[in-house]
DNA sequence: AACTCGGGGCA
DNA sequence: TGCCCAGAGTT
């Protein structure tokens, strides 16, 4: 596991990588982030930003979700992987936010995350993003880059990971570290093709240099 | 902890 | 055409 302060060099490095890093989902308030966000769930960004450009000019209240048929919902948003049941949570949610929580979207993170469609993650990026309430939304890349670094130990839970860069990282930090990390993770700690050999961070990360043994193992071998 | 729910984008 | 993308809910 990296110290507090190898973590913060990590965190500045990415903040050079990508200075420009922010949430990257169309919105103009919190209601249409949570829409956004909740569409997003296994699904790119850029996909959403798609549909929701269309969408947000139909549908502007919780009221207009659940005035149309489920079908009609259904075709609009039919673009998106998993749109049926995306379809029926919106407007489950928005049904809950019109009796619940007299139309609008709660300001708290466990209140969020009973409405269907919101998770942890979603629920996270809500609150920081739409609210400015810190917090660290540990998504994919999140985890990846957490347990490839050692931020956090790599049989840590989702849960866990988000306990421990929170211990591990400022408060006043967690919103623009958790968007650093997602840049990170999706543009250049890649999943499948880790860009290592022109890694700022290559020397802290414990990962990195095994991978690089390997590809120097296998390119010796190759010979 | 493992499984299921999917269409779009790209090679 | 087949792989990659990337959470919530359920059992």
């Amino acid at each position: 596991m990296l110290t507090k302060q190898q973590i913060r060099y990590c965190l500045d490095k990415m903040g050079e990588m990508f200075p420009n890093a922010h949430c990257e989902l169309v919105h103009r308030n919190p209601f249409e982030l949570l829409i956004a966000v909740v569409l997003s769930a296994q699904c790119t960004d850029a996909l959403v930003n798609k549909v929701t450009k269309r969408l947000f000019e139909k549908y502007k209240t919780p009221e207009d979700y659940v005035a149309v048929p489920l079908e009609e919902l259904q075709q609009d948003i039919r673009s998106i992987g998993l749109y049926r049941n995306k379809a029926k949570n919106i407007q489950k949610l928005c049904a809950m936010l019109i009796e619940k929580y007299n139309g609008e979207v709660p300001k708290d993170r466990d209140e969020l995350m009973k409405l269907p469609g919101v998770g942890r993650k979603t629920a996270n990026v809500v609150v920081s993003v739409a609210f400015g309430i810190p917090a660290i939304a540990v998504d994919t890349h999140v985890e990846r880059v957490s347990k490839r670094l050692g931020f956090c130990r790599w049989s840590d839970s989702v849960l866990e990971v988000e306990k421990t860069l929170m211990k591990k990282i400022p408060k006043e930090e967690w919103s623009i570290t958790h968007h650093r990390m997602i840049f990170f993770g999706r543009y250049h700690c890649k999943a499948q093709s880790p860009q290592c050999h022109v890694c700022p961070l290559l020397d802290l990360c414990r990962e990195g240099k095994k991978r690089m043994r390997k590809r120097d193992e296998n390119s010796a071998g190759a010979k």
